[in-house]
DNA sequence: ATGTCGCCTACGAGGCGA
């Protein structure tokens, strides 16, 4: 969200006019005594939020009770022996969620890059291992993944020549959540589009964006998926992110 | 035109991260 305080008025309106019950928030870049609850509340939200301070942040806002919440993964590495706020994990009617920022990577020679990679695999390790003790457990991983898994999913692969988000070690680890059961419950009914555009180069006005937010589901989740969408007119208007809202409707 | 944005510290502007 590049910041739940700036853009608090937007999200409450999306969250309004969208009649989601359940979001899943990344980079509210606030602490909790920082994160403005009243307006979420008002509109019949609750919130359940993991933020250290001004970077990452992580967090949940619910129509329905979030239940076994849990602040970070099992094994989740650290950066420079901190460990970030970037996975938060609740229960919703029975549908296990994990709001999740991947990190960035930075640059291929970059100790950021080699985090990210083990980061990506002690979450598929750990997911993993929640699905072969319960192998019918409706759960999805959300959020931003910063790989872009097919070369369609960015305007121009030769861009990224040399750059992080499409290098064969990141696409690798995506796939290790297919290889574990887990599958993109969005790409089948939208197989085209972007999620993210740059703030800078005109990006948006140009369509220069990257897909990059991702709605990983087990079996039993995806069974229940009845529709989906990416809502990219979230990014015009004053003041928007520069992701926007991955819907998935279950049933 | 590095065609941007938001946070921090500290009071103006630079640093950091994306």
């Amino acid at each position: 969200m590049n910041s739940v305080r700036t853009r608090v008025g937007r999200v409450i309106s999306f969250l309004e006019s969208s009649g989601t019950d359940v979001l899943a928030m990344q980079e509210i870049k606030c602490k909790p005594d920082q994160f403005p609850y009243k307006p979420f509340e008002d509109a019949g939200y609750q919130i359940t939020l993991h933020g250290l301070n001004q970077w990452n942040g992580v967090a949940f806002a619910s129509k329905i009770e979030a239940q076994d919440v849990e602040i970070g993964f099992t094994g989740m590495p650290e950066f420079k022996e901190v460990q970030e706020a970037r996975a938060i994990g609740a229960t919703f009617n029975g549908v296990r969620l994990w709001s999740l920022y991947v990190p960035n990577g930075r640059s291929l020679d970059d100790p950021h890059f080699s985090y990210k990679l083990e980061w990506l695999e002690r979450l598929a390790a750990i997911t993993s291992e929640t699905l072969e003790n319960e192998p019918d457990l409706p759960l999805a991983l959300m959020g931003d993944f910063n790989i872009a898994p097919l070369d369609s999913d960015v305007w121009d692969i030769n861009f990224f020549a040399g750059s992080t988000h499409v290098t064969p070690q990141e696409r690798q680890a995506f796939e290790a959540f297919g290889q574990i059961g887990l599958t993109d419950v969005v790409r089948p009914l939208i197989p085209e589009g972007y999620t993210y555009w740059d703030y800078q180069q005109l990006r948006f006005p140009r369509n220069e964006g990257m897909r990059i937010d991702f709605v990983l589901g087990s079996e039993a989740l995806a069974e229940k998926v009845s529709g989906a969408s990416i809502e990219r007119d979230e990014r015009k208007g004053e003041g928007p992110s520069d992701h926007v809202p991955v819907v998935v409707e279950l049933n």
